[in-house]
DNA sequence: CCGTTAATTAACGGACCGGTTAAATGTAGG
DNA sequence: CCTACATTTAACCGGTCCGTTAATTAACGG
């Protein structure tokens, strides 16, 4: 389980986790401030962020005794663009579109499209 | 870990279950056909279908004496969904667009967009 | 320097995961 | 019915995950 995907979709796997990432999207946070919603222990809380920070969801700078987490959602965009290649299994308006371009690929009258 | 989301991450974060996916994109196939491409054990395969079968990420039916998977993409859809309130911490489109939606908003001049 | 506050590390326990082999189940078919 | 084939279940094992409490590190501030 050490490629990258795996991590990322692992560390999404924790609900703890994915509400640290919602937290994170109205700015940066503390590892206390973002421990005070949930009745878990404070290493726990700082063991998920080494978890997301491994995943590359978060970045963390130190300022004084504090350590605040910042957003990274570019795993994100590589978790989704995986996802993407089923995209046609599931959204209709793909299907159409697929077919659509199908249909423009086969098409052999070399008419620009503006 | 019970949520739906934690479980569909979860049935993703391991990369012989999301071969086999890609496997089933192509369409449908036997366990002994999932199985074929990897060295590992049948019965491991046989719980592998059974992870992402609880994630609703396949479907199974039986003909005889074999039991045959089908991708069912839904669950990716909801992944997908929940991922995509992250888009504007990525996608720079998402964020010009998001800027052009937030412009829009505040502007009260009620003109009518075509 | 010393006390306080913020956060991490260490050590531990219980649950789950992903693999194995061996045994059981279910169905087709001579 | 008996055999062969496809698949699952059972029992086990080592490793990892998620939580705990206690101890440690790090930095500020009187």
């Amino acid at each position: 389980m050490s490629d990258r995907l795996s991590v990322i979709f692992a560390a999404l796997a924790d609900p703890t986790r994915r509400a640290i990432l919602a937290r994170l999207a109205e700015g940066e946070a503390t590892v206390t401030e973002l421990a005070e919603p949930f009745d878990i222990s404070l290493p726990a809380i700082s063991r998920h962020l080494k978890v997301l920070e491994n995943a590359g969801l978060i970045s963390r700078s130190r300022s004084a005794q504090w350590r605040s987490s910042r957003l990274e959602a570019e795993p994100l965009r590589e978790a989704t663009a995986w996802m993407e290649r089923y995209r046609r299994f599931w959204d209709a308006n793909f299907t159409r579109l697929d077919a659509h371009l199908k249909r423009m690929q086969t098409d052999r009258t070399t008419r620009r499209t503006q």
